[in-house]
DNA sequence: CTGATCTTTGCAATTGAGTTGCATTACAAA
DNA sequence: TTTGTAATGCAACTCAATTGCAAAGATCAG
């Protein structure tokens, strides 16, 4: 059993074939993808599927979702000890307006804040917004 | 002169009768309204004139943009002496996932975060999740 | 192995927010 | 008033997201 699959069933998500190469393809890039680039890697595959893919991958707590400037849905691989719980596990993201990538900054965490009365967070989306290395020079 | 047309003078946006109708709806509910917010209030203008207000209202920096994880896009009113710059003007907002409503918490600040190098900031979306008083009982 | 059952995947169609082009109207300067 | 510019209205379009349903694949009892 490889580490995929068990990273998989870890989650208790059933490890098919669709769903290890997915996570095989986020593994790699290591960076932060939406469903279209998923519809550029894997072109035999239709929409739909690698669209519930992703669903279900963020309902199983595999991967996080960011709404950045760029309007379109964004995800990225939770790391290996993520239970995606608030605000331990909510960390920073950037997203470039030139290139329009996604980044994840798991070491930039976010302040335990003190809301008003009666607001029960449960989760968090904290993205900063400007120019990446590439599109800085 | 009143001061909502003061205002919108001040940011140097002609103060038509449906723009005016419009800030001083957004000043009296004091809340993080969407399109669609506008839309319902507003039957008998044209979508297109309610988008292309909010639109002008942002460049001029009049209102702020807030991406929540509703996937829609939200506005709400800057204050006063606001010049949305980045970190200081840019504050968290509250998404409740139950009733859908944002918020605004000006009060509550954001960190001024070390970025890795080369990643230059220019804007910050920063969204709690969760229950709002109203949901939370 | 076989059939029943559940899950996953594929295909087609729909929704809805956001956006644009262009004609018309309102306004303001000359 | 005339003329130009800005604002508004109407219609159409784009595209991400989502859903219903059928086909294919996996799982399990007998
Ligand atoms: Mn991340
Ligand atoms: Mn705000
Ligand atoms: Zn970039
Ligand atoms: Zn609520």
């Amino acid at each position: 059993m490889t580490i995929h699959e068990k990273r998989l069933q870890s989650r208790d998500i059933q490890p098919t074939a669709m769903r290890m190469r997915i996570l095989l393809f986020m593994a790699e890039t290591k960076s932060v993808i939406s469903l279209s680039d998923l519809e550029e890697k894997f072109t035999h595959a239709d929409r739909t599927t690698l669209y519930r893919t992703l669903k279900t991958f963020l309902e199983h707590g595999l991967v996080h979702q960011i709404n950045d400037a760029s309007g379109i849905t964004k995800y990225a691989l939770c790391s290996e000890n993520c239970t995606c719980s608030y605000p331990d596990d909510v960390h920073v993201h950037f997203y470039c307006f030139s290139c329009e990538q996604t980044f994840c900054f798991p070491h930039l965490g976010i302040p335990n804040y003190d809301l008003p009365e009666n607001f029960t967070p449960s989760n968090g989306n904290f993205v900063i917004t400007g120019s990446c290395p590439s599109c800085s020079s």
